[in-house]
DNA sequence: CCGTTATTGCAAATCATTTGCATTTGTATA
DNA sequence: TATACAAATGCAAATGATTTGCAATAACGG
């Protein structure tokens, strides 16, 4: 059973946003939006090398998404930084496998634990984000190693 | 009641690791250990001045750490690597200022979600690290605001 | 259809980090 | 104390993903 994923309206969320319709822009949301984890430029202009952007372009947009709020930016590493749609979609942490890099979502939060922080913080009074994540190895790999 | 902060054994922790005693590295874990929080490449460099170490130097030797276990690095931002001492030092996690990027460590943990997330996590089977932080304004700057 | 503004392509710039290589330094051993 | 080897360093050059400038193009409201 695995879970079905439908495409965004992504030319409405655009338009709503105020950003144009173009080919790149609505291919990369409907890409996102049909993605089970959160994706590397690197495969989102892969996957949307249909429509022939520039990889500043690619850039260029996704920028624009995350300014916007549509689209969130997931730091895993250094080197390595993932998107997702940030609208319409339920806030979830993540699990990355160190040898795959694959990434599966965990639908636990820890909005929680903010309070506590707030009281044991000597310096911080307000707290607006936050992100928890956790490396482990996927089965496959697991089993790749015997 | 600051908490008072005390310079490790640089030097024995070298040695222990098979390391050799330069100037640069033995200055690096000392300001390390001596810092409330995790420092960027940039404040290290400024504060290690002293031996006049070239940058290609410092990365090596933050690298080398690193890699050893020595020296824990906390990716904040695409763009922002905070390094701290992971020896001889409690298991703890950041909340980060989106203002001044002031870092303050937070005492919880978050280990014990571990399990749960194992059981719901479709891929994953082992998990061996994890990461927690937050954002948030800190009272300085919430106050610089107004 | 027109005018405005966002978006794009292309090339060049950026900039932190890494790497190659010759030289120096630390440290173990004789 | 001298010798020898690997680690660490400095310097310069390379890297490589991301950004930027600018002119051309496309989207969209009127």
């Amino acid at each position: 059973m695995k879970k079905q994923l439908q495409p965004i309206d992504a030319e409405a969320l655009l338009e709503e946003y105020g950003f144009k319709k173009t080919a790149l822009r609505i291919m990369l949301l409907e890409v996102l939006s049909l993605s089970t984890m959160p994706l590397p430029v690197a495969k989102l202009a892969r996957k949307t090398k249909k429509v022939g952007a520039d990889p500043a372009t690619i850039y260029r947009a996704l920028n624009a998404f995350v300014e916007a709020g549509i689209v969130t930016a997931l730091t895993v590493d250094k080197t390595k930084v993932l998107y997702e749609l940030s609208v319409s979609k339920t806030h979830v942490h993540h699990i990355v496998c160190d040898s795959c890099n694959t990434v599966e979502s965990i639908p636990f939060c820890i909005k929680s634990i903010e309070q506590q922080v707030i009281k044991v913080s000597r310096q911080f009074k307000k707290i607006y984000d936050h992100q928890m994540s956790f490396k482990g190895t996927c089965r496959k790999c697991l089993r790749a190693v015997r």
